[in-house]
DNA sequence: AGCACGCCGACT
DNA sequence: GTCGGCGTGCTC
């Protein structure tokens, strides 16, 4: 007797569809993964579906990986439809947010859980009421809506707690993995076990280990990065996402996500709660709770009734710069805080010491041979560095007139550094991506400032969050205008929550805190709503964004090509606009524009942005755009589909 | 995204 | 006559 062919729709970590036919003689379940011939190379991937014999010809699977599933059915209807809403394909989704590499791993060593002793706290009335709201047996968005040094992550750790009792598993996010060493020593004295955590440091076997582990179930807690999601959990019960706000979530290269859009749309499949917190809630995030969509809970005070900061604006038009940098009454209060003993933390949004260098003798702004950008100077490197291709520049030479001396122009963290460095010797520290590379360079930086053995600390949007130091007193805000004055709808809402998350620095207990913010523009409406310390930003905003048709009130997609020919790539983007802006005339199309950063690794970019009410209109004009793009595209050009875009 | 095929210029 | 540059096309 002859066995039995079966046919398999299995899906591939492959662009097109991803999606392809397979026979065997083996019975499969739904979820197990197969290793297959695809083009020639041997990959791995996840049976999707039983079908009947196609008309074309198939090849056969080579073996299967699992006797059981590791991917749910649910798992596979979420990258299904998150490929759906972003106009991707289920194969570019599922390699895009799954290497091929973790995906065809067959063993890993099990993952050791250090068990830690249980430190318990009393929680407040607030607290007990925000742990009491979220809803834990089905489906429910909940923002934790609590000031700084409010107590979020208890609240997280108690529900989570209550989810762990009943046997469920628990994956919390977080945007950064700088926050995690003073976490996961948080999250070890509630639970008392180090939970496991997955981030882009954690590599090779750990990775597997820790990815292998919680998809069989073996381990229950996971505090991770934005793929964490990812991971094939088995009994997920709960979704925690840190700091919903932060445009980290964004993931920029394709797929586009947005981590916390993806959560929800997860945990509504799975029927599980999600968990929001943030001091500065998203815009989008407070449209959906006026829309009834998730729930809040708020905490208002601080445990220990520390108070919050007072904020000081400075202006700087108004007032002498010490070494051209600091102004005058910030230095002040610096210099009484250093001499009382206390601690501060000096804020600046860019690294490097000068954020651009100009020639001496003709005033030419020294650009990076493959971007269009100013270069960044490191002095203490002795390099101008181009962050957007990394090309370092050792002889730096004026490209118009050969002269080798440059001014410096626009201030980083090293400028900072050097100046407090002479002012106040050895009590000053720097963090930032150029220092911080490691995680055990952030735990010796973070300890000799938690020691006080240093007294200020300078550093980027690293030191932003999350951050707990007792004894700063003191934080100062430099670059605010950097933020501010960016061509972004969004640059407002980006400011507020900066000045917010970095005062929520100071003054988080016994001592109260202050925080000086120097900017040229003091009249600045931005500035009136941190003043003002209640929640009427938020209502300012969604006017506003509501009265120029900006998300969340309306649905954007910017479509961006790029390629090493300008008038090839100009001329495909202007038939594109030009077929969507006859077509579609129920969306809104602008551009093609040259993007602000022009030329990336010599590769010219141009966005066209989609912009409408609704979605089917819009999913249309994509089609169309694809369409037209792949008929008159030549070599290498790519066109982008980024839907909800965050940067312009 | 890979990977191979194929067509043309440069070099032994 | 052959090596290899990269434009083109395909993947059950």
């Amino acid at each position: 007797m002859s066995e039995i062919i079966r046919y398999y729709n299995v899906l591939l970590p492959v662009v097109n569809s991803g999606i392809f036919t397979y026979s065997t003689t083996l019975d499969l379940k739904i979820g197990v993964r197969v290793a297959v011939d695809f083009n020639r190379r041997k990959i791995t991937g996840i049976v999707l579906e039983e079908i009947e014999k196609p008309e074309y010809k198939c090849k056969m699977i080579d073996k299967a990986v699992d006797n059981e599933p590791l991917f749910s059915k649910k798992y596979l209807e979420f990258i299904l439809k998150m490929a759906e809403y972003y106009h991707s394909t289920a194969g570019l989704t599922l390699y895009g947010v799954l290497s091929e590499k973790l995906l065809a791993m067959e063993d890993a060593e099990p993952f050791i859980v250090e068990k830690t002793d249980v430190v318990d706290i009393t929680y407040t009335d607030e607290q007990i009421k925000a742990i009491n709201s979220v809803e834990l047996d089905k489906f429910s968005i909940t923002l934790i809506h609590g000031i700084t040094g409010s107590g979020k992550t208890e609240v997280y750790l108690s529900i989570a707690k209550k989810v762990l009792a009943t046997g469920k598993k628990v994956l919390y996010i977080v945007p950064e993995i700088s926050l995690t060493p003073q976490l996961i020593e948080l999250v070890s004295k509630r639970l008392g076990y180090q939970p496991a955590s997955f981030h882009s440091k954690v590599q090779g076997k750990k990775r597997a280990s820790a990815f292998l582990s919680f998809a069989r179930g073996e381990v229950k807690f996971v505090i991770g990065a934005r793929s964490a999601l990812f991971i094939p959990t088995k009994d997920l019960g709960l979704i925690i996402i840190d700091e919903e706000h932060e445009i980290s979530y964004k993931q920029d290269k394709t797929p586009t996500y947005h981590l916390r859009d993806m959560a929800v749309l997860y945990s509504s499949i799975l029927n599980i709660p999600t968990v929001l917190g943030s001091a500065t809630p998203s815009i989008e995030t407070i449209n959906n709770i006026k829309k009834g969509k998730y729930n809040i809970a708020e905490l208002k005070n601080r445990p220990n009734n520390a108070l919050l900061p007072q904020i000081h604006i400075v202006d700087l038009k108004r007032c002498d710069l010490v070494a051209g940098v600091i102004a005058e009454p910030i230095f002040d209060k610096l210099y009484e805080t250093v001499r009382k003993g206390e601690q501060a933390i000096i804020f600046l949004n860019r690294k490097g010491y000068s954020t651009s260098l100009y020639c001496k003798s003709c005033g030419e702004i020294l650009q990076c041979d493959n971007c269009s950008v100013s270069v960044v100077y490191y002095k203490s490197k002795g390099v101008a560095n181009c962050k957007y291709c990394n090309t370092d520049y050792r002889k730096i030479v004026c490209k118009k007139c050969n002269s080798v001396e440059f001014n410096e122009h626009g201030i980083g963290t090293e400028k900072v550094e050097e100046i407090l460095e002479e002012l106040f010797p050895n009590k000053v520290l720097r963090m930032d991506l150029d220092n911080i590379t490691t995680l055990k360079s952030l735990k010796s930086s973070l300890k000799k400032f938690e020691s006080k053995e240093v007294q200020i600390l300078i550093g980027t949007q690293l030191i932003s969050k999350g951050l707990h130091f007792p004894d700063v007193t003191f934080v100062a805000i430099l670059g605010i205008d950097n933020i501010i004055s960016m061509p972004d709808f969004r640059s407002n809402e980006r400011a507020f929550q900066q000045i917010v998350q970095v005062a929520g620095r100071a003054g988080r207990e016994q001592l109260r805190g202050d925080v000086y913010i120097q900017t040229v523009d003091p009249n600045s409406v931005i500035f009136k709503y941190i003043l003002d310390s209640d929640n009427s930003y938020y209502d300012y905003e969604l006017d506003r964004r509501k009265s120029v048709g900006y998300p969340p009130f309306t649905k954007l997609i910017r479509l961006s090509l790029t390629h090493t020919n300008l008038d090839k790539v100009r001329d495909v983007a202007n038939l594109v606009a030009s077929t969507l802006k006859s077509k579609c005339k129920n969306i809104t199309t602008l551009g093609p524009v040259e993007d602000a950063i022009f030329m990336i690794k010599k590769k010219y970019c141009l966005t066209i942005l989609l912009k409408s009410h609704n979605s089917i209109n819009l999913k249309k004009a994509i089609s169309i755009s694809l369409e037209i793009f792949e008929k008159n595209k030549t070599g290498a050009m790519i066109m982008k589909v980024d839907k909800d875009p965050y940067k312009f």
